[in-house]
DNA sequence: CGAACAGTACGATAATAGTCGAACTCGCCG
DNA sequence: CGGCGAGTTCGACTATTATCGTACTGTTCG
């Protein structure tokens, strides 16, 4: 109802998906952010993530998050505030959140 | 020693680099096939996942997927004998490898 | 030896993905 | 109202990826 753009319901959750969505940098990097400080909006999450993107480059990574249905954006004012589908995540891919967000030393190789 | 062809070491498996290998169906398929079968030649990892894919394109597939850590290949004869590096990948991203064999259901959406 | 088999390498092509800037929408506030 | 800030959309460009067929290397076996 208060939704007013795209989220892919759970069931539509697919693994081929939420990994290609997550295999990008600055996409993992904001999820990461995410994680950390819990719902923010994108300008935040640029800034906190330390991404050095254009504002378009960075619509775009978070469009493709949530299309994958891995974050959550809900209209507030004149902004997005965004939030990690935890749970829907762990429903459908248990312990696959948790492997990503545990393995932060990996990341950049 | 035995190493015929190229893997990269455990400490320089990268996140983006596995997620990206793992985030294709085909591959997925050969992921699962070989965490079900244990070691097997390319040709029947093709066979058994179902793939119907060209040589070349399963070869590249194999390639994508050694290259990322995932697999090892090991000579024996005229075939590549392969198998999941799960210490390796358990070492260096705990969890994660379980957690993507254990989503069967999710994969096709 | 020579044919069949297992797989790789190469070159081409088509599709997909990342990036940007500019233009746009919508809400907020002075 | 008018301007600013927050994001999105669009079009262009580039780079990467998936796919294939063909040619190749090396192996096994009759």
């Amino acid at each position: 109802m208060s939704e007013e753009v795209f989220h892919p319901p759970v069931e539509e959750l697919t693994l081929p998906k939420v990994l290609a969505a997550l295999a990008d940098p600055a996409r993992l990097a904001t999820v990461r952010t995410l994680a950390r400080v819990g719902e923010s909006a994108c300008g935040q999450i640029q800034h906190d993530a330390g991404l050095q993107v254009s504002k378009s480059t960075m619509s775009h990574h978070l469009r493709i998050l949530r299309e994958a249905g891995i974050t959550y954006s809900r209209v507030q004012g004149a902004r997005r505030m965004l939030t990690l589908r935890r749970e829907d995540l762990d429903a459908r891919f248990p312990g696959l959140l948790d492997a990503i967000l545990h393995s932060e030393l990996a990341e950049t190789g």
